[in-house]
RNA sequence: GCGCCCGUAGCUUAAUUGGAUAGAGCACCGGCCUUCUAAGCCGGCGGUUACAGGUUCGAGUCCUGUCGGGCGUGCCA
């Protein structure tokens, strides 16, 4: 997962506040391998190829680890304009990165059709051991984004019942998108917008009470489109129970049955791992004057108009492919409206980014919303907010899709999940997948406690580690310090580059997975080095007579555990010492 | 009808955003426990990347069209 550009501000590995310590063989201020070889692979391009247009220096690791630890396809782009043959420019571009970088890497190769093939100094790839044990604990954490505020809109259910399994993906994408934009160093904000002002919480009301009646044997009639499930007949019987049987007050039914959705909806987060800074009232927007406040600016804009007896907004002309209704006829706003508003507030509010993780029937707003910003005219930018729209989750027991559970009727709610497959596995499986591709979730996969519930295959490496360690004698909270400066120049097995290559790799990785909001690189980075961590385990011993060599693993090891339990945490998911 | 998204091995999927021989897991077959956790490791089988064209040194990735699935689409949220 490694790509720069050379006009991207490096990533910096952060050192906040680091208590300095005996000096290391190896250089003390090093900089990441990538960034030193593509910033003077940018400076060697300018320097030899006047004139020629200066493309994006990508620098990257091969898919093959044959083919070393970097390469970089600088000569086939700039073969055509510089009207030379790529190999033998490669070749040229070769020998002068080496002569500049003679202590970080050995003689290149050049291969393919112009390939440049980088490959490391043994002690240019051991050097992450030390910048992890360094970092304390932080490794993969950066300075790169500070003071960047960034809100994330995720969840946001509509308190008319149980939390279900696409809320739960949105939770697992919401709540490890803030995380990854928090170890970019970005101040965020976890927001739930939630929506107690429409339509559908009236039949909430109006549901829980028909069958308030008809608990106390009353006939009556329940309403068409009310609400089913098994959850509207519990909170009938404690409405009864807690505030009696008169139900002439429709409102006062109504109060009662959000504020307990909403507990229950809390109660399922909590389980899940997910907290929120703020809960949005979409009724605030009409009370404190936002919508009606949006609506006249946007008529004072000039992108209204009225038509059969309703106020559109003039969408069309932002981007949109339709005009949207804002007033209907009857005189009510449609949703949209205070859906601007609150982006008003996102904007207003200081976020100067917005990301909604949402379920993939919403794409519809994203034109909506953007077009109504756009069209206030109060300088917001084009694409904002970012939407993450996230597709279907599908669930699958036995091999057949469960459709219904107990408490909501018509689908299986996230507490279902939790209960039966653990928190853990639950958010790791949802966050494992493309937000926009079509969700499976396979209820006995992740049931099962064995080698094909990957999230065990990631915590189990961790608490082999651990183990590992526990046997050297060193305690979990004084291993860092205890390696911190051991020798790492014996680690030279293909095993020990491997992991060393992946360590170096996840400050990168959380860097990517953030820019793009895929925490599912995430899961699929953990898997791999989990992966390379059990063969290197299979393949040798930790615990040898020889001193050096058994001090040189352990610090590799202690690393390794540190790159685990920091990729979980992103994850949201814990990181057990024994299983 | 129109718009957006998706289509990769029997199943679930990845692919560094246009790079090298399309990688994994599950399932299936064969090996590895007197040694740090076998919830593990090693090997094998399995692909016309839905289809047809195009762009270029190079396409799963970009463009056009077709097929299949999902979602949305002037007064539901």
């Amino acid at each position: 997962m490694l790509r720069w550009k050379d006009d991207e501000r490096p990533l910096a590995i952060m050192t906040r506040a680091m208590p300095q310590h005996k000096a290391r063989p190896i250089a003390p201020a090093t900089v990441n391998p990538r960034e030193r070889i593509a910033s003077t692979l940018a400076g060697i391009v300018r320097q030899q190829l006047p004139g020629v247009p200066e493309p994006s220096v990508v620098v990257e690791r091969p898919h093959d680890p044959t083919h070393g630890d970097y390469a970089t396809n600088v000569a086939l782009v700039l073969a055509r304009s510089a009207r030379r043959n790529p190999r033998e420019l490669a070749q040229t571009i070769g020998t002068s990165l080496q002569a500049a970088l003679p202590d970080l890497i050995e003689t290149p190769e050049i291969a393919g059709p112009g390939f440049i093939n980088l490959r490391l100094k043994p002690a240019a790839r051991q050097q992450v051991v030390g910048a992890i044990l360094d970092a304390q604990g932080r490794y993969g954490r950066s300075a790169a984004r500070a003071g960047e505020r960034v809100i994330v809109e995720f969840v946001s259910a509509n308190p008319t019942g149980p939390l279900h399994v696409g809320h739960g993906r949105q939770a697992a994408l919401g709540d490890a998108i803030a995380n990854l934009l928090e170890w970019q160093g970005c101040d965020v904000t976890r927001e739930f917008y939630y929506n107690d002002a429409g339509q559908q919480i009236q039949n909430l009301a109006i549901s829980v009470r028909a069958r308030a009646h008809e608990i106390l044997g009353e006939s009556g009639e329940f309403p068409e489109d009310g609400y089913r499930g098994e959850y509207i007949r519990e909170l009938a019987q404690r409405y009864l129970d807690e505030v009696g049987n008169d139900l002439a007050d429709i409102e006062t039914v109504r109060r009662f049955a959000v504020a307990e959705l909403r507990k229950e909806q809390d109660r399922d987060l909590q389980a899940f791992g997910v907290r929120f800074d703020r809960y949005y009232l979409e009724s605030s927007l009409y009370t404190d004057g936002r919508v009606d406040s949006t609506v006249a600016k946007l008529v004072a804009s000039g992108t209204t108009y009225e038509h059969e007896g309703a106020l559109w907004l003039r969408t069309t002309s932002f981007g949109d492919d339709k005009d949207r209704v804002m007033r209907k006829s009857d005189g009510g706003y449609t949703y949209f409206v205070p859906d601007v508003a609150y982006h008003v507030t996102k904007f207003e509010r200081g976020f100067a980014r917005a990301i909604n993780v949402q379920g993939a029937d919403h794409h519809g707003t994203m034109a909506r919303v953007r077009a109504g910003l756009q069209a206030i005219g109060i300088g917001v930018p084009a694409g904002y907010p970012d939407y993450v729209l996230h597709k279907m989750v599908t669930v699958m027991r036995g091999g057949v899709e469960v459709k219904i559970s107990k408490r909501a009727g018509s689908y299986v709610t996230l507490r279902d999940l939790i209960d039966e497959a653990g928190r853990d596995a639950v958010r790791f499986f949802l966050a494992s997948r493309k937000a926009d591709s079509e969700f499976v979730f396979d209820i006995d996969l992740a049931r099962s406690q064995s080698e094909e519930n990957p999230v065990y295959y990631v915590q189990y490496a961790h608490a082999r580690v651990a183990s590992v360690l526990k046997q050297a004698g060193l305690a979990p909270d004084e291993s860092l310090a205890t390696v911190r400066d051991v020798d790492v120049s014996p680690l030279v097995s293909r095993y020990e580059e491997a992991l060393l290559r992946r360590l170096a790799d996840f400050p990168d990785e959380i860097a990517l997975a953030a820019r793009e909001f895929a925490p599912h690189q995430l899961t699929f980075y953990l898997k791999d080095l989990a992966q390379e961590f059990h063969s290197y385990y299979n393949a040798e011993r930790f615990l040898v007579d020889d001193a050096r060599l058994r001090n040189a693993r352990l610090a590799l090891i202690v690393a390794v555990g540190q790159v685990l339990r920091n990729g979980l945490t992103v994850l949201g998911i814990g990181a057990p010492d024994e299983m």
